[in-house]
RNA sequence: GGGCGCGUAGCUCAGUUGGCUAGAGCGCUGCCCUUACAAGGCAGAUGUCGGGGGUUCGACUCCCUCCGCGCCCACCA
């Protein structure tokens, strides 16, 4: 007892306990428990790149919630961190950040140094891609350690000696193991296909990293020439792609075209014949009925590329403007090729936007235009963190295959969803899903495929050929090492061999985490006691990313699901409702400065207010509870345990027995609400009965406790007390870690962190001890008597008197049954209430008498 | 265009299978230096439960419909 300070604080409380916990490994992960024993976490890995803000310290601290209530539980919790450092956006910052371009092209400089001071109008130094990858790896270090500090701040209870990155060794050899092995399934691929193409950062994109944006278009109406010599207008909105018209398209049951099927058109300026195919996509109720098709103005166009078998001429090249082309040559046949030349030699070299200016010149002074164009807005694809339109290329690409929609819809049915209703997010994707998954960025700073291509004689690459890696030589970055069977001296020659120039998008290790973590490839002793896992948390809008990729790839190596939970969480949203800008970081929204001003419980405090897959608004209303409660809980186990609170007797008083009960039930659901995922509940739960423990238990008990009523109703106020405070914290501390620890330093052994989970039906069991049958315990007598007493008080406030004036007499109105358990603690009522008679009258509804005592 | 979620006091939110005068905290008002807590405590006021229908003895809770907000998806000529 004589821990307790005499005046408790909240001041130094972090840094201590944050201290002690890395000194005793409060956290380390036992790795001798088996399977069974284990409960393991499949952290998000952040993505460094990102800038810290409130949204991290609500999703995060919610697994830690759930990390502290497994581990109180008795699990023995598995939960590293990661960090997210490879990849298109760490690029983008690093270039931002340092100012810099990489450029293949260039020669290592091992004397280079990057900018020192960055402008944001500067020009961006080119430097080699060693040099560039180099430089991502310092910065990212640094972006790391202002993730682990903010993690620290916050106590997550990690096991830090599991951090793993998505660009180190063991997740590079983890994702090119993985992959080789779909290869030697043929469920990946590589292949040479149309791929959207975003021209900026020169790079493919995948599926699920689009993002539509409104933009102004507008429809061109241009005039073909039909089969007859007839015009036939089609409307546009990228008339520059005109000279990769490689047929015309209308639906199959437009009767205005159904003459003209098979027969071909020719398009104006470069008079080339292009086929009138029918196929159901195309929309009678759009434009003038018929479409071009082009190699490639959109996703449909390679729809239709395909099923149709049509031609490829391919005129925008991966810096997104038009390449050279020749016509008259194969594949650019035209009715008067010089013509089209010299048209097409107006727009080579240009970017899609100056060639669509200036075609239109061209097709309005060669008539062949309607009218001037007509605006409209229009979805387009962007890459969702880019700022041009995406392109369509062909290029040479690493595919993994999807498994079939059936099959990753059961595994969707088989994963249990916190809450339910995301489950159709997953759905909703997987029944949309085109194509396969591209996993091939032509990047720096990431996964290298272990691939290589061999070089004929003559000096022609086989992009089509790979030649793969041994699994024991993994992890292998083919820019630095030969392939099997050639030698460093063949490499970039004729008869030799290149390297595969390009990354693996960050999805394609992402995906892998549960992998990664677990040790898949360099611990399997690790891997059998911690998968499948049991807990992925992540937020709902990566669900088409992060979740189903992590599906796909454990259904086809383990043929199983990777975790058996995942635990959804929403975004943090300004007051207002809206999602918080990432580009507005005022002061305000500094994670960071919000634990420095709050302090870190207060802050989880503030995040445990999320239900799960809920928005949660950033408020900082409810830090300033959150420290309030924290603060609270330090005062009440001061003064319990000033009043001598134990665990080790026994409670016969009808008052401590109702309190109990009631306590019991909290635990209860407490721990059904820990168990649904949602430990907003669980808090609630607890911190409603707290506040009315303080203000109407512990002002009943005082007095009795200190001894106003005889040894033995001490006692049973004593043990109470006891049996609630080892409770309450224990309830708390998976929010209020640090407070929590505090306040059980006090008293008792070891960490709260590793003491058992609150039991209801141990404290149903202490409430019950030795009461006869009229005394068993009901939560309604300290209800009804802290009712009781909540009159009195309103009584003295109203009449503007001290809460320590005395009241000459009460009475309590009630029904018999209700007068009978307020009766039983009597006593207690007007020991607290300072009532000299207290009278009990058989009547109809609750009410109560309150006669004060003269000033 | 399809889907999901949300809409309860000025603000942030509870309200678990339909049931007693709809709750909490913040904010607001008043009172109290009470021997745990004055960066506190006690008490008070405040709501056509988004609108309109319907089922029911009874609806914040179930059904239909409309409105607003957010998010996800969508083949975008």
């Amino acid at each position: 007892m004589n821990r307790i300070p005499d005046k408790p604080s909240l001041d130094g409380l972090e840094a201590t306990w944050r201290a002690r916990w890395a000194d005793e490994g409060t956290y380390r992960f036992d790795r001798s428990k088996e399977r069974a024993e284990v409960f393991s976490i499949d952290t998000p890995p952040p993505t460094v790149s990102g800038t810290l803000h409130p949204g991290h310290v609500c999703s995060f601290t919610h697994t830690d919630f759930v990390a502290r209530y497994q581990r109180m539980r008795g699990r023995e919790v598995f939960y590293p961190m990661g960090w997210d450092d490879n990849g298109l956006n760490v690029e983008r910052r690093v270039q931002l950040l340092t100012g810099t371009r990489c450029d293949p092209s260039l020669p290592y400089d091992p004397d280079f140094h990057p900018p020192e001071k960055v402008r944001s109008g500067d020009r961006p130094v080119p430097v080699s891609r060693p040099n560039f990858v180099a430089l991502c790896g310092e910065v990212v270090e640094q972006l790391e350690q202002a993730y682990f500090d903010l993690w620290s701040d916050l106590g997550l209870s990690v096991d830090w000696s599991y951090t793993y990155r998505t660009i180190g060794p063991e997740a590079t050899r983890t994702s090119q193991r993985a992959l080789l092995r779909l290869l030697a399934r043929d469920l990946a691929y590589r292949s040479e296909a149309p791929t959207l193409w975003d021209v900026d950062f020169r790079t493919a994109v995948a599926q699920a990293e689009l993002a539509d944006r409104e933009i102004p278009g507008a429809y061109h109406k241009l005039r073909f020439t039909g089969p007859d010599g007839d015009d036939l207008w089609i409307d546009t909105t990228r008339p520059e792609l005109l000279p990769a018209c490689v047929a015309v398209v209308a639906h199959p049951d437009d009767e205005r075209f159904q003459p003209l099927f098979g027969r071909e058109v020719t398009t104006p300026l470069f008079g080339a014949r292009v086929p009138l195919v029918a196929h159901e996509l195309a929309d009678p109720e759009k434009g003038t009925g018929a479409a071009m098709i082009c190699t490639f103005g959109d996703t449909t166009d390679v729809t239709w590329w395909r099923e149709l078998a049509l031609g490829l001429r391919t005129v925008v090249q991966r810096d997104g403007r038009l390449r050279p082309v020749t016509w008259g040559e194969p594949g650019w046949e035209s009715a008067d090729p010089a013509a089209a030349q010299a048209a097409y030699d107006e727009l080579a070299g240009k970017t899609v936007r100056q060639a669509q200016a200036r075609i239109v010149e061209l097709l309005v002074d060669a008539g062949a235009m309607d009218g001037e164009p007509r605006p409209i807005t229009h979805p387009v694809k962007f890459w969702e963190n880019g700022s041009r339109p995406l392109e369509i290329v062909t290029s040479h690409q690493w595919f993994i295959r999807y498994p079939d929609k059936k099959a990753m819809l059961a595994r969707g049915e088989e994963l249990a969803w916190w809450p339910d209703f995301m489950r159709v997010r997953y759905e909703n994707w997987v029944n949309g899903l085109q194509g396969d998954w591209n996993i091939t960025r032509q990047r720096f700073f990431g996964v290298p495929f272990p691939a290589w291509y061999p070089v004929d004689a003559s000096g022609v690459v086989d992009y089509l050929s790979p030649i793969l890696a041994d699994d024991a030589s993994l992890p292998v970055d083919p820019t630095t090492v030969a392939p099997p069977g050639y030698d460093e001296g063949q490499r970039d020659r004729p008869g030799g061999f290149v390297a595969d120039p390009d990354v693996m998008d960050t999805w394609a290790t992402s995906s892998l985490t549960p992998q990664i973590v677990a040790g898949w490839t360099d611990d399997p002793d690790l891997f059998a006691r911690t998968f499948p896992m049991d807990m992925r948390p992540q937020a709902h809008e990566i669900i088409r990313t992060w979740l189903f990729y992590t599906i796909v790839r454990s259904h086809y190596e383990h043929d199983a699901l990777p975790w058996a939970n995942a635990a959804i969480s929403g975004f943090v949203v300004d007051p207002d409702r809206k999602k918080l800008s990432k580009s507005k970081g005022n002061a305000a929204d500094d994670p960071i400065a919000l634990i420095a001003r709050h302090g870190a419980d207060a802050v989880r405090y503030w995040a445990a207010g999320a239900r799960p897959g809920l928005d949660l608004a950033l408020e900082e209303g409810q830090m300033k509870i959150g420290r309030k409660l924290a603060i609270k809980l330090l005062n009440a186990s001061r003064f319990a345990l000033g009043l001598d609170a134990t665990t080790a007797g026994t409670v016969t008083e009808p008052l401590d027995r109702s309190m109990l009960a009631a306590l019991a039930n909290v635990v209860e659901e407490s721990t059904a609400a820990f168990e649904r995922y949602d430990y907003a509940r669980a808090l609630e739960r607890t911190e409603s009965f707290f506040w009315s423990f303080c203000d109407d238990y512990l002002e009943l008990v005082k007095n009795r406790a200190y001894g106003s009523a005889g040894e033995a109703g001490q006692a049973s106020a004593r043990t109470a007390l006891g049996l609630a405070l080892v409770t309450l914290q224990g309830l708390f501390a998976p929010f209020l870690a640090f407070v929590s620890e505090e306040v059980w330093s006090w008293w008792q052994e070891g960490s709260v962190h590793r003491s058992p989970w609150p039991d209801a039906d141990a404290l149903r069991a202490a409430a019950e001890a030795d009461a006869t049958a009229a005394d068993q315990p009901d939560p309604a007598v300290l209800t009804l008597v802290a009712g009781a007493l909540r009159e009195v008080r309103k009584a003295k406030s109203e009449a503007s008197r001290s809460m320590r004036a005395d009241v000459t007499s009460a009475r309590v109105t009630d029904t018999p049954d209700r007068l009978a358990l307020v009766a039983r603690a009597a006593d207690d009522l007007r020991s607290a209430g300072r009532i000299e008679t207290l009278d009990l009258v058989e009547g109809e509804a609750g009410a109560v008498w309150v006669v004060l005592a003269p000033e």
